[in-house]
DNA sequence: ATTAATGTGTAGCATTAGCTACAAAAGTAA
DNA sequence: TTACTTTTGTAGCTAATGCTACACATTAAT
C-alpha cells in the first residue's frame, strides 16, 4: 500500500483516452487511403502509377514509392520496377471495405446538409475513426431520412 | 502541347484528395489532444504532470516529455524541469476550442443512438477532421432533436 | 532513330512519435 | 535522517512520412 495521494489522484475520475492512436493506426490509415486511390485509378484510368498517386495525395513521388514498398511488404499491393501498381486480393478487399465506409460517411454528411465537396473532404479524415457502431448509426439515419 | 495521353488521364476526373493530411496536421492533432488533456487534468486534479499524461495517453513518459518540449517550443505550454505543466494563453484557447468541438461531436453521436462510451471513443478521432460546416450541421441536428 | 519530356529509383536529411535502459531528482514512509 | 518509491530526465534505437538532389529508364514527339 505505497500509493501516495498524488499517485492516487491520477487513477481517478478521468476515463482513459483508450488505446490511443498509435503509429500503427496511422500507417493503417495510410494503407487504406492508398489502396482506395489505387482502386479508383485502376477503375478510371486503367492503371495506377506512382506519379498518379503522388498527384492525388499531394506528396512527392519519393514518398509514394517508399510507401508502396511498405504496402508490398504487407501484402496489399504488387509492384515491379518501372511498372504500374496492382492490388493483391487482400488489398482489393481492404479497398472495397474502405470505399464502402467512405461512401456511407459521405452520404451521411450530405444527408445532414453538408455541401458535397465538404462532405467528401471531411469523410476522408472521419472515415478512419468511425467504429462499427457509429457506422451502423449513420446507416440507420440514412435509411430513416431516405424514407422520409 | 506536349502532354501525352498517359499524362492527360492522370489529371482527369478524379478529385484531388485535397491538401492531404500532412505530418504537420498530425502533429497539430496531437497538440490538441495534449492541451485538452492538460486542461482536464488541471481542472480535476489541480496539476498536469508528465506521468498523468502518459497514463491517459497510454504511452511512456518519455514520449510525453518529448512532445511537451515541442509544445513548449510552439508556445502552447510552459514547463520547467521536475515541475508540472501549464497552458499558455494560446494553449488554453486551443484547449477550449478543442473541448467544445469534442463535446459537440460526442453529443451528436449520442443523439444518433451511439452508446456513450463508443461516442466518446470515436469522437477523439473524428473531432480532428470535422470542418466548420460539418460541425455546424452537427449542432443544427442537435438543436432539432433536442426540441423534438 | 534521336531527342526531349516524363516517370522512377536511390541516397541522404529532417521531424514526429513510439520504445527500452539507465541515472538522477523529488516525494513518502519508517 | 535514511531508505524506498515514484517521477523525471537523458541517451539511443526504430519506423513512418515528408523533402531535395541527382541518376537512370521509359515514353512521346520530331
Amino acid at each position: 500500500m505505497a500509493r501516495s495521494a498524488l499517485a492516487e489522484k491520477s487513477s481517478l475520475a478521468l476515463p482513459h483516452r483508450h488505446p490511443r492512436r498509435t503509429r500503427e493506426e496511422h500507417s493503417h490509415e495510410t494503407a487504406q487511403d492508398y489502396v482506395e486511390i489505387i482502386a479508383e485509378l485502376i477503375a478510371s484510368t486503367g492503371e495506377a502509377r506512382v506519379i498518379d498517386l503522388a498527384r492525388r495525395l499531394g506528396v512527392t513521388h519519393v514518398t509514394v514509392a517508399r510507401t508502396i514498398k511498405r504496402l508490398q511488404r504487407e501484402g496489399l499491393v504488387t509492384s515491379l520496377p518501372y511498372r504500374s501498381i496492382f492490388l493483391t486480393p487482400s488489398g482489393r478487399k481492404l479497398s472495397e471495405e474502405s470505399r464502402s465506409r467512405h461512401t456511407t460517411v459521405v452520404d451521411f454528411l450530405k444527408s445532414l446538409g453538408v455541401p458535397k465537396v465538404v462532405a467528401q473532404s471531411d469523410a476522408e479524415g472521419i472515415e478512419h475513426h468511425v467504429s462499427r457502431e457509429t457506422l451502423q448509426a449513420f446507416e440507420k439515419h440514412l435509411r430513416k431520412t431516405k424514407i422520409a
